[in-house]
DNA sequence: CATACATCCTGTAGCAACTACAGGATCAAG
DNA sequence: CTTGATCCTGTAGTTGCTACAGGATGTATG
């Protein structure tokens, strides 16, 4: 599939593709005679990817780590076990706040019974 | 506490500081006589709030929506249950989505037991 | 009091992460 | 063939920070 087709099966801005393929998140694809980009299910996935772990608050940097355990044969099971650990910790940490959040709306919401709005402790949900 | 004891406080660069309350995410702090800031525990609180936030991937305007809850008396509880409804929708898939990748990485934590390193199927665990 | 250093102010510029635009080429349908 | 959509490359702009500069303020020391 071309550029514009994966952009919208992935739900990405098509610029966003090329960046992406420019600062290496996503390899060079084939191209056609003509020089049009051709992608494949794989690309796709990898892109849906990416996307997502924008969108969960992982940098560029941390999804060139997690990338790199996709794609090399370079590391060493101490790099892998390294990395993951890692990341499985702030994952846990990310998984903890985002629960916190999702109380604190939820009774929020559940005391939202008439016209009297209650105060939102959203702040200090997440106040350690 | 001045600007720079916020930074260190919060784990904040300096200059964000400015820029929130620029954009208005951090309301204008007291001066002193001279016209440096002086910000309140409340302060702190709520930058604590916006840094991690932006972390667990919270965009600018997500923010702007949240601590609208917090700040206005404008909204109706009509407005707050539809507020709160889409950003807990979201934050369940978000942490729907971290657990994917954290039971991935923790599957191959668990297979890399020698040298051999197994592959990574971080890529599929999103993909649906 | 003077000095030195740290921290603050405002404003501007630069970087990271995209996103949009422009001009020309290619593609597909009528 | 024409038309309109999509593609190419390259450049510029936007958003979200981050760094820098020059001057002012604050604090500690001699």
């Amino acid at each position: 599939m071309k550029r514009g087709a994966l952009a919208k099966a992935t739900g990405s801005n098509i610029e966003t593709i090329r960046y992406y393929e420019k600062i290496g998140l996503l390899p060079e694809p084939e191209r056609t005679a003509s020089g049009h980009r051709l992608y494949s299910l794989d690309d796709e996935k990898r892109l849906k990817f990416i996307l997502r772990c924008r969108e969960l608050g992982f940098s560029i940097a941390e999804l060139r780590e997690l990338l790199g355990l996709v794609d090399t044969d370079d590391y060493t099971c101490g790099d892998v076990l390294a990395i993951s650990k890692q990341h499985t910790h702030d994952i846990e940490r990310k998984i903890a706040d985002l629960k916190r959040l999702k109380r604190t709306l939820d009774q929020m919401s559940a005391e939202c019974s008439g016209d009297a709005v209650p105060e939102c402790p959203l702040v200090d949900a997440l106040f350690e």
